[in-house]
DNA sequence: TATATTTATGCAAATGTTTGCATAAATATA
DNA sequence: TATATTTATGCAAACATTTGCATAAATATA
């Protein structure tokens, strides 16, 4: 009775009350093809008898092998990074993995920093999205060279040939601009993100694509670039936008704070929305059923993306293939949320 | 050399390239105290010329000890988690721990499911808000047994002793409710949550009692309850209460969601806010900036609550004499937001 | 100087699981 | 029936680190 005091209960424990070897009772318990169903029931019936579970380490330890995702992302709290992670959580914990999160706080030396703990703690795979400082990828260079799957997410890389799960930002955009170009506006303004970060630039990129292929002017003084898309922002650009000596009758705005403070700015000067101003936001955030008119928006679809990035590493994590493969780039697509702040 | 491959450089490698023992590595790794200034120099040098790091689950597996702290919560992607698990992260990366992150989905099941695993998966600790169907606490006990320490957070778990880190949501709700008293409210209603929800209950009850010692009489037609705080029901709430024959002049939500639909109602009843009504939510969510008018409210502090509950939490991790102690609950402070919607 | 104490280091076992290799038993083939 | 093949199981080593115990060296005490 050499367990009968707290301490775990082990194969050996098993292996002993059967008169088995230890061998055997790892082998049905990883569903090895040697074993005949006697045994096998024998041994299942017993680890439920007597409550066992194998013990992770000892089997990571073994074997060099886990079972945990590492994820690092800027922040947490931020929704768009929440619903990613809840996605990523969701499929990992259904497939048998755990997820290790961090947060950056879009600080290069510190991402640098977890990454290389995670390669060294043999991290099962990374789920990444570089922060805004993150302009060199040799940290995760060193990901495949050790052979750990890697998986970036929302922000592209340049130079970085590696698994890439992304919105459609270029199509999403041009999709919102193209619906308020539909309904009859005429003379559309953008609120954009940060010029340097690649997935604002998309944005601005699909804005001004619709209004091409529509034969409207692209006028540069009706795009205004924020810094950090926050509403205060929002409402100083609105407010020059609403300045402008000749009306817009459309705004595409690249997330929904901006656009709340668009709405707010211009509802002030008198504006009808959307009879007068169509305006759209990107993101579908809690906010934009809130606001008055409700926003019409862009869903980006965080959640699904974090799921697909997840069985995207997973699936190379278990594919003993995966040297075959190089990488994959996957487009999320987005979908047009028609609310009450753009004509129909 | 042994070592030219890919494999990784392990402890013995830097004893041999040293003529020391394994041991004595290992003593300086761990900042054994019987180590000669000497040779702690030499170890330490040698760790970095030859970039090894020590393999976490190696030493996990012998020493029965983990970095990782497990964190349940209902959901990731909810504003408030989201904020806590923020804090927990940045006060346990700080210290040396990682975080590991499960969704219960309010699922009893699968809370109780995952609390085993972390049980037997020698997590260093377990943070955890409770879901809504968990009203047996057995799974949580098991902890106790185990030894391994933990914090619950948010919500309260009547029968269980253990360690809590909880909103003052009593006296929240009562300073929100006696600032409209003392701005001049006579008539003040209350949209509030679920009431089999200790928070919520408690919300009231702080509601309530403001009201009482105030000499203000607690009608209940005033108090609407409703199962999720949405921002729909929110809508219902507030039509039901600007429909009473007498008018109301203060309203009190148990959430921003709910408050930003009283606001939109009372408006369209034409109500001046805050001239004729004041409204104040609770939480602090971004929407209350963006509202208009913008929201009183209370700030919860969610970032501040996970890095409390972290630092409890790794305080008994690491405190010895963890069991001498039983446990602590500790409440933390909110602060009350006064913006466009409450008379000053 | 002899003995006691302190300080610094090494030895070797132990941790729980996995897995290559060996082998016994059972079955198929000639 | 003898041999070859297949199936099921066991043996024992390996994984990287930690730690109780032993001991050598250095220092303090008598």
């Amino acid at each position: 009775m050499k367990n009968s005091d707290s301490s775990r209960i082990t194969i050996k424990d098993i292996a002993k009350a059967l008169n088995v070897s230890a061998s055997t009772v790892s082998r049905v318990l990883s569903n090895h093809p040697a074993i005949s169903e006697s045994t096998r029931k024998l041994v299942n019936d017993k680890v439920k008898e007597m409550g066992f579970s194998i013990d992770p380490i000892a089997s990571s330890f073994r074997s060099k092998k886990t079972k945990s995702i590492g994820v690092i992302c800027p922040r947490i709290d931020i929704d768009f990074h929440s619903k990613v992670i809840s996605g990523i959580e969701d499929y990992a914990y259904n497939n048998g993995y755990q997820i290790t999160i961090f947060q950056s706080q879009d600080n290069y030396k510190k991402e640098k920093e977890i990454a290389s703990m995670l390669e060294t703690s043999l991290a099962a795979g990374l789920i990444i999205c570089p922060g805004l400082q993150t302009h060199k990828y040799d940290h995760l260079k060193k990901f495949k060279k050790a052979n750990i799957p890697l998986v970036v997410y929302d922000r592209s890389t340049d130079g970085l040939k590696t698994n890439k799960v992304m919105i459609n930002d270029f199509e999403a955009s041009f999709k919102a601009t193209e619906h308020l170009i539909k309904s009859g506006c005429k003379r559309i303004g953008h609120i954009s993100g940060d010029q340097s970060v690649s997935i604002f630039k998309a944005r601005l990129q699909g804005y001004s694509e619709a209004l091409i292929q529509n034969g409207l002017p692209i006028e540069e003084k009706l795009i205004k670039e924020t810094k950090n898309l926050s509403y205060e922002e929002g409402l100083i650009s609105a407010n020059e936008l609403a300045n402008t000596n000749e009306r817009i009758d459309g705004l595409v705005c690249a997330n929904d704070y901006t656009a709340a403070a668009a709405i707010k700015v211009f509802k002030k000067f008198n504006y009808n929305i959307p009879e007068e101003i169509s305006i759209i936001g990107f993101s579908n955030y809690p906010i934009s059923k809130i606001v008055d008119p409700q926003l019409s928006t862009i869903d980006d679809n965080a959640y699904h993306m974090g799921k697909v990035a997840s069985k995207l590493l997973i699936q190379q994590i278990e594919d003993s293939d995966f040297e075959r493969l190089d990488y994959q780039e996957i487009l999320i697509k987005t979908e047009l949320i028609i609310r009450d702040s753009t004509k129909k």
